[in-house]
This record gives structure tokens, C-alpha cells and sequence, in this order.
DNA sequence: CGTGTGACGCGAG
DNA sequence: CCTCGCGCCACAC
């Protein structure tokens, strides 16, 4: 059985799945969704598709803010930090917080 | 059905 | 740490 899921529904569940406070890359998306190498198609999908996913968890490899978020970059880390979490210099500690749905982290 | 992207990633300087 | 350049490829139109 081949992946039933299109791409873009793939990411849709995975950008759903990403619990509050956590992060994902769009790179990280992507492989996961079935093709590594296509990051900025989900750029493309956050901008888009549909609005109501946590787009704002979803954050570029070196954990910096989205360009394209609605509103802005300040938009974005507004809304970030309304989950607790903290921007620095306009990126995010991916460090910590980045969420991987096959590996269940310690807490942090 | 062809074309032009781009909320990316990564190497190199 | 920073900037610059280019390959990538599903998607919108």
C-alpha cells in the first residue's frame, strides 16, 4: 500500500500534531510527510492552507521566525510566546523544544 | 497541462 | 557569528 496521504495532507496531520509549546521545522515536515527535500513546499503550504493549523510551530532549521507570517514576524512571535515560548533576537530555542513525533523526549 | 514561485536547507566564504 | 548562492519540487493559477 502506497502512502494514501497526499503531501499536503500529510503535513497538515503532522503540523496538527505538534503539541503546544513544541516545535517543528519545515524541513523536519517534510521528511516526514514522504519527501525530504521539499521544505518549501511546505512553506508554500502554510501560506496556503488552511489557517486554523499551528502554523506558528512550525519554525526553519535554525529555529528563526517565519517571514511570511500573517502579520508578520512579530505576529508570529506573539504568538509563540503566548505558549510559553521565549524568542530571543527573533529565533526560537529549536533546540529545546523541537518536537519529534516518533521520539518522546524526557521533560524538559 | 506548462510555468513560475518560495513561511527552505545547506555548503562555502 | 554573518552573508551569498543555488538546488529542490509540490502547489497555485
Amino acid at each position: 500500500m502506497e502512502n494514501p496521504v497526499n503531501f499536503r495532507d500529510a503535513v497538515y496531520m503532522l503540523v496538527g500534531s505538534i503539541p503546544e509549546g513544541r516545535l517543528m521545522t519545515y524541513g523536519q515536515i517534510a521528511a516526514l510527510a514522504g519527501s525530504p527535500r521539499s521544505a518549501r513546499i511546505v512553506g508554500g503550504i502554510a501560506h496556503y492552507g488552511d489557517p486554523v493549523l499551528p502554523w506558528q510551530r512550525v519554525v526553519n532549521r535554525h529555529g528563526y521566525l517565519a517571514s511570511g507570517y500573517p502579520g508578520g514576524r512579530t505576529a508570529h512571535q506573539v504568538a509563540l510566546e503566548k505558549e510559553g515560548v521565549v524568542i530571543r533576537r527573533q529565533r526560537a530555542p529549536i533546540e529545546k523544544l523541537i518536537w519529534w513525533p516518533e521520539q518522546i523526549l524526557p521533560d524538559l
